[in-house]
DNA sequence: TCGTTATATTCCATTCTAACGATATGATGA
DNA sequence: TCATCATATCGTTAGAATGGAATATAACGA
């Protein structure tokens, strides 16, 4: 019951849901996230953090940068369940379609300040 | 997106999940939920409008009862799909199992007071 | 109509969550 | 070794969620 409600919680906020659908379309470092949403480095750091604690996604250090990534499912079947569904799930809703057209212009390597 | 994070918060909650699994076996009144699950009244009606907001579960009233049933998920796709995988999830989980034990003995007339 | 019963709603206290800024950690390159 | 950059963690605060007691509402029967 704890893993279920872990994925449950993990989907019950919109940026960790925004976060999802972002890495439908590539790994993504955290300051590409917190870039294109608009959110603090922190705040998306620790939303990444719950994502992965309920191996929504899976993380790996490139040098300084930390790439995120969806999971491949085998944490539980809720989390397999949720990634695949997601999938196609919510690509009309217009706040991701319009993280879709930021998604495109964000670049690492442009990311300014701290 | 709002309707997608209205059913996971719904289901972010353990008793609401045991509700999920409970209607699964029978159509119950809140004082049958109330009851199995050792909660307040107004706890248990509090829960379940937030579960029907969410369309995974309806109700009817039955003279002073009401009855709550499972939705047939035609309220959004996300309701549906939580509602389907629901029905061979957490089966194996030691809180649902004691809930199955339960709720045969739990019958409306039964019920002394609030 | 009045009392009873089941449920819904309100009120309040407590706990959880999300946000940000500030600071700590860890890796890189000079 | 030191400065820098990306990320993680900590501290704090405002708002949301949860729970129960008390009260309001609605339906039934006498």
């Amino acid at each position: 019951m704890k893993v279920f409600i872990r994925v449950m919680k993990a989907l019950s906020d919109p940026n960790r849901v925004k976060m999802m659908k972002m890495l439908q379309v590539r790994p993504l470092c955290v300051c590409e996230i917190k870039e294109t949403l608009g959110i603090a480095q922190s705040t998306a750091s620790k939303h990444l953090k719950i994502l992965e604690d309920a191996e929504l996604v899976r993380s790996f250090k490139d040098g300084l940068w930390v790439n995120y990534s969806l999971s491949d499912g085998s944490g539980s079947p809720y989390s397999a369940s949720m990634i695949g569904n997601l999938k196609h799930w919510l690509d009309n809703e217009s706040e991701i379609l319009e993280l879709n057209q930021i998604l495109p212009g964000i670049d690492r390597h442009d990311i300014v300040g701290k």
